[in-house]
RNA sequence: GGACCCUUAGCUCAGUUGGUUAGAGCGUUUCCUUGACAUGGAAGAGGUCACUGGUUCGAGUCCAGUAGGGUCCA
């Protein structure tokens, strides 16, 4: 048996033992027939993306349950991958072709640029994968996926092709949110709503014919010119009308009549009437932008108005703008229009103002509302999707997330998936050769000779064309749970195991892309996985859980671009990845969020420290027996050695067993992880090793005592090493639980509370519940003998003499546990007294004790200490009589709840009784 | 504007169906290098559980409102 060395030291341990689990194939996802598997697919990473500590938290997570899984016997497998997140990796590698050739994607062409991607990944790709090996994920690696790989990527276009052929899908001019950077359209999804401060512009625009309009005293006054205010001047030279509320008593006799277009080329624009008009807004009239706003554009629709698209795709204002603008960026034009309308008196006044104005999530510039033509997708099954999560087939953790996922169902638009990219899936429909894509209708996209929709494409492509779109990322990853398990190929599908693996168990996420991919991944499960199969056997999880965001210590969310986030390999060097581990899951309690705090990673090292030290302790403390199996341990308890400390500490190890369960059914890693330190830290360490030290020195209850603390281990160790894989596996093999013919810590069976108690119980010691409050008694004692010590000043290792007045039941319980306590509380000797001594004293739940401190006692100071803690005492006596004396208490509060305050009541007032000899002895 | 979350010790946070004197880590004070661990041990100090009202025999916990902080949707 190898000697444990005086600390813990985790780099040589965590890279040996990944190593050996990885050539034993101990994380292959293999089913045997019926049994039950428990599946999880990882949220895939950006395939150029580095580890961060919001990945860290959820894939410690994902670890754990999968971990915790495979000891509980079932068939784990977690699968791991990549995506290759459209717009981030095609920015990241023009901006590096930028920076090292000075070139862009178009000079290089699409076929090119596209090889230059793949050299990127291939470089520098996967990177994160290599990272969660050193946090010890247990992901079955073989079945790593990438999104763009030639099975997935037959998957994602099959996936096209099918809802196409379902008219899932159509084609259509709309308007969509343009990003002028990335020079794509984005969804609603990838689009956020920054408030942004810029200035408001009054402006007026003249009427061709000179009105009038009564004011708000019922004068008539003149009307030359309606006022209305804008955040975008540059746009004027686009605006088709001025609209006004239909009811707006102030316009509607203008209605009909005309304006002149203060910029551009000099014409009338008709004043129109529309609902959509704020009447409150400003002065109640809208310019109608249709080319550059949303409302503008159905105002438009409305009144079958003219489009005029006055900026370039980049957002530089082109020839529609006014030549005094064109060519200029969207910003300055702004800037440039504001002065030419004040040179031509039209601009009242200019305003600081603040919007919402919504930006690219990706580049973090303004979107460009813009109208192109893109491919949409209605989506499938939406009020299935609905119905699964309301009906709690799928479970969310937290469940307060399915409402904003329903809320989020109830108001859904079509998704826009087609995105002016290189770098994704290129969108598998061919146009005949000369037919216009600007202008298909419904019926030309169901035209066979004008459009092919394929997954190999047309027999005869010299006559076609293909489309240059590709797809949205999320239309990829939405096939995650089952385009990772084979789908669409049956083949491919019988060699994962996709029926026995799908439906997954649990998807561990952010509640950030709740909308991106949660949803999305539940419609395309129901629509695409097991068609035909009942409804509980196509959803893609049963579970969701959403883990909190990791937030830096001003509560900000970590991030590349704030670099606020602590580099993970950084803290695994530092502490130690089953430390970095533990002290995270610490301070995850169910999706809350998480600051992220150093100090519970230190103290995470600081349990792996405290475990390796007791282990190496009881590797000291003597010979290393039988410990290859349960039944071998449990043959080396001695029914006639139990003590209360042993029952005690196997009744917490039940306990702390039965909460393990019951958090992992709830999701409750803080829960889970608090439980284990303070069972193993403060139970186990502190009380039972410190109370067992005076029987392993005693040869005839030796074997037996430490037959008990290898029992507690060996279970720690199987419910510890989900959170901590490495020291527990180090550790199992130290201490010799693995058996010749298995040799990881994960070969063997958690037993569950229940089987553990049937186990003990079947070697002739049920576990005594009463031992605990006996145990507890002694600790009591313990702690006031030293809280005397040390108010005596008496420093803790002198070995002092104790006397103790008590009844004989009293003394016998102590007696029994003499030399224990003595032990801890650094006591020559602890023996009794039928007399009150003249010296410090302490009131305790099994008698007084008296400390000999040699010196002579100092009554002013006792009388002090004592009647203190009477006060203290008469206190709480007050409290509980008056509750006690309250009806309405005694006769409504449940039996145990009376008792308790019953019992309370007696105890302090023996308690009070003794306190007040005490003091009438004081001379 | 709608929805949700948070507010507990100096700091970061637990506190699961309401029930004795509200817990942990870090920090802090005093003592201890006694053969597992100073990455440790012992003893302490430190909290009107944001505020107001309500329900209840009993509220950190349930309800309503207020204030402050945060998130999502429009």
């Amino acid at each position: 048996m190898p000697e444990i060395s005086k600390s813990y030291e985790p780099r040589d341990v965590e890279t040996k033992w990944y190593a050996a689990w990885q050539e034993a194939k101990c994380f292959a996802g293999v089913a045997a027939p019926g049994q039950e598997t428990y599946t999880i697919v990882i949220p895939p990473p950006n395939v150029t993306g580095i580890l961060h500590m919001g990945p860290v938290l959820n894939t410690t997570l994902q670890d754990a349950l999968i971990r915790r899984a495979r000891l509980e016997g079932k068939a784990a497998c977690w699968i791991p991958g990549t995506d290759h997140a459209g717009i981030a990796t095609q920015t990241m590698v023009e901006k590096h072709l930028k920076k090292t050739e000075g070139k862009g994607r178009r000079d290089l062409g699409r076929e090119e640029f596209l090889k230059r991607v793949w050299t990127w990944r291939d470089e520098k790709g996967d990177h994160i994968l290599k990272q969660l090996r050193e946090l010890g994920c247990s992901c079955d690696w073989d079945r790593t996926h990438f999104t763009m790989d030639p099975g997935y990527s037959k998957a994602v276009l099959a996936s096209f092709v099918k809802l196409f052929a379902k008219g899932h899908i159509y084609r259509g001019k709309r308007m969509v949110n343009w990003c002028p950077v990335s020079l794509t359209a984005l969804s609603d999804e990838e689009v956020e709503m920054r408030p942004t401060k810029g200035h408001i512009f009054r402006l007026r625009y003249e009427l061709v014919e000179p009105s009038a309009t009564t004011d708000a005293d019922g004068n008539v006054v003149p009307l030359t010119h309606l006022i209305l205010e804008t955040t975008r001047p540059e746009t004027i030279a686009a605006d088709v009308a001025v609209a006004v509320h239909p009811s707006d008593a102030r316009y509607t006799h203008l209605v009909g009549k005309s304006v002149w277009r203060p910029l551009g080329e000099r014409v009338q624009i008709p004043v129109i009437a529309d609902e959509a008009v704020d009447p409150a807004f400003a002065a109640g009239a809208l310019k109608v932008t249709p080319a550059h706003d949303k409302v503008d554009f159905e105002i438009g629709q409305r009144h079958r108005l003219p489009v005029i698209d006055a900026l370039n795709a980049d957002g530089t204002m082109n020839e529609f703008a006014g030549p005094e603008l064109a060519g200029m960026e969207r910003f300055a034009a702004r800037k440039k229009a504001a002065e030419i309308l004040q040179e031509r008196g039209n601009l009242i006044e200019a305003k600081p103002y603040e919007n919402n104005v919504g930006h690219s999530q990706r580049a973090g510039v303004p979107i460009e509302p813009r109208l192109t033509q893109q491919w949409w997708l209605r989506y499938p099954h939406v009020e299935e999707a609905k119905a699964v999560v309301r009906d709690g087939l799928i479970q969310m953790h937290p469940e307060r997330w399915s409402k904003v996922y329903l809320n989020w169902l109830e108001n859904i638009q079509d998704w826009c998936i087609s995105r002016q990219l290189w770098w994704g899936h290129r969108i598998p429909v061919w146009y005949a050769k000369g037919v216009d894509r600007e202008k298909l209708t419904e019926a030309d996209l169901r035209d066979p000779t004008k459009i092919h929709v394929s997954l190999d494409g047309p027999s005869d492509p010299e006559n076609w064309i293909q489309e240059d779109d590709v797809l949205d990322t999320w239309a990829s990853s939405w096939l995650w749970p089952f385009a990772t398990l084979g789908w669409p190929d049956a083949d491919a599908q019988a060699k994962a195991g996709f029926n026995q693996f799908y439906p997954t168990t649990t998807l561990a996420t952010g509640a950030d892309i709740i909308f991106f991919w949660v949803a999305r991944m539940i419609m395309a499960g129901l629509e695409f996985a097991k068609p035909g199969a009942p409804v509980e056997e196509r959803i893609p999880f049963k579970h969701v859980y959403f883990n909190g965001i990791v937030r830096d210590k001003q509560g900000r969310k970590m991030s590349k671009t704030l670099g606020n986030s602590p580099d993970p390999l950084d803290l695994i060097v530092k502490y130690g990845a089953d430390g970095l581990r533990f002290g995270l899951l610490q301070i995850a309690p169910l999706g809350q969020d998480v600051k992220f705090d150093e100090d519970r990673i230190e103290s995470g090292k600081g349990f792996c420290n405290k475990l390796w030290n007791a282990c190496r302790f009881r590797q000291m403390s003597g010979p290393m027996s039988d410990n290859s199996s349960l039944a071998a341990i449990l043959a080396r308890l001695d029914p006639a050695h139990f003590d209360d400390d042993d029952h005690a500490i196997l009744a917490a190890l039940l306990d702390t067993t039965r909460t393990l369960e019951k958090s992992f059914a709830d999701f409750e890693f803080a829960g889970a992880t608090q439980r284990l330190y303070s069972f193993f830290w403060n139970d186990f360490c502190d009380w039972y090793v410190e109370v067992a030290k005076t029987r392993v020195q005693d040869p005839l209850a030796k074997d037996h005592a430490l037959a008990v603390q290898d029992l507690v281990i060996r279970q720690f160790l199987l419910l510890f090493e989900p959170f901590a894989p490495f020291i527990t596996e180090e550790l199992w093999s130290l201490l010799g639980y693995a058996p010749a013919d298995k040799r990881f810590l994960q070969d063997t069976r958690l037993e569950t509370a229940e089987a553990l108690a049937a186990a003990i119980a079947a070697r002739g010691t049920p576990i005594d519940p009463a031992a605990a409050g006996r145990v507890e008694q002694l600790k009591q004692v313990a702690s006031l003998a030293r809280q005397l010590k040390t108010e005596q000043s008496v420093p803790q290792k002198r070995d002092v003499k104790f006397f103790v007045l008590a009844h004989q039941a009293e003394w016998l319980a102590l007696e029994k546990n003499a030399a224990k306590l003595a032990r801890l509380v650094g006591a020559a000797d602890i023996g009794r007294t039928t007399d009150k001594l003249a010296l410090p004293a302490v009131v305790t739940p099994l008698g007084t004790l008296f400390l000999d401190t040699g010196v002579k006692i100092d009554s002013a100071a006792e009388r002090t200490r004592l009647t203190k803690e009477l006060d203290t005492v008469t206190k709480h006596i007050a409290g509980t009589e008056a509750r006690l004396a309250n009806e309405a208490f005694t006769s409504k509060a449940p039996p145990a709840v009376l008792e308790g305050a019953r019992r309370q009541l007696a105890d302090q007032r023996a308690k009070a009784a003794e306190l007040q000899r005490l003091l009438s002895a004081l001379v």
